[in-house]
DNA sequence: GTCTATACCCGGATAGAC
DNA sequence: GTCTATCCGGGTATAGAC
């Protein structure tokens, strides 16, 4: 309860569920308003747009994605810090990971809109995991990392898909993914 | 050349590209045709649907599926052979892993005409991997073995996206990418 | 086998009353 | 803040001539 303009806070509640669950494009306006209770002109007094709902939700994992890309340039993270960066904020914005994995058109709305470079925004991650003197073995190793971060850290919170609020990763979980992130990373 | 109406061969080759780089739903008919350099009417003497086009890409990787998953039960095989045989499947299908991945239609559309169970799919396989005994931190590094084989190779054979056909993964890069999956599956 | 023309539907978005 | 009604565009698909 509190903050801020109610019903805006349940629409994008109520997005946020269903892209998840069908996709940005997969669900329409009035999928939304008939989950709202009302109808799709009513949806429009709240946002002027649909991708606007979309940045309403992409802000917030938008920043702290950029925060931990602002740290590789000034400090040096240790791997470990880096991965493990990367599964806490992988499970804080689970349903946005799926979406932006899954939704050409998602994607392409971030990176036009992106204070960074528009070219591929994980390929910074991968150098920095892949080390200085990255050779071609070390780059595929860098990908494997990272794949298992992303991709496990999803597959064990997927199960708890209802009540979408804070689901928390387990911590002996988070070890696991980790470890395992770093088994791959080194040879 | 020989082989089968070339025009329909043609229209699978373009879609298959066009597939990969928009996803099923980003690709409209029209955008086929224009390629093609005809109409959307003239489609539609090749192919009654959209989706047929679609399902005229799918079933050859589908069957290539079918056959791992049924050698699960047949045979026991070991873990390397496993997740190289996933390696395999995704560098020769990867416009269609891509795809897959991405689009929740196209998953539907699967999953609705397919032989097996509806059920989640992978979920044999990780099983399989986790092994009989199998407690929560193994079937994490199930799934983490699992993500770095599909998803590790298709990063590798993404630089090459221009001349679709046999683009071939390097034996040493293949060898790499198992040697990751296999650390991130043992402790 | 390919064309023109068109039907049909669905999704995003707007106008204007209440 | 929400409604009814409507516009518009794009997408799939069909009819029928050539």
């Amino acid at each position: 309860m509190s903050s801020a303009s109610s019903t805006k806070q349940r629409i994008l509640e109520i997005a946020r569920e269903l892209f998840a669950r069908q996709g940005y494009t997969g669900t329409s306006i009035a999928d939304i308003a008939r989950e709202l209770g009302t109808t799709t002109a009513a949806l429009y007094y709240h946002f002027p747009s649909k991708a606007d709902i979309l940045r309403g939700l992409l802000a917030e994992p938008l920043v702290a994605y950029n925060r931990i890309l602002g740290s590789l340039r000034s400090r040096h993270p240790s791997a470990t810090e880096l991965l493990g960066a990367f599964i806490d904020l992988t499970a804080d914005s689970r349903e946005l990971a799926v979406m932006i994995e899954r939704d050409p058109a998602v994607l392409k709305l971030i990176t036009d809109q992106l204070p960074d470079s528009s070219e591929s925004i994980n390929q910074q991650v991968i150098e920095v995991l892949a080390g200085p003197e990255a050779d071609r073995a070390a780059i595929i190793r860098a990908h494997a990392a990272f794949a298992v971060v992303k991709t496990a850290t999803l597959a064990v919170l997927s199960p708890h898909q209802e009540s979408a609020d804070d689901v928390k990763l387990d911590p002996a979980d988070r070890a696991e993914i980790l470890a395992a992130a770093l088994r791959a990373l080194r040879p």
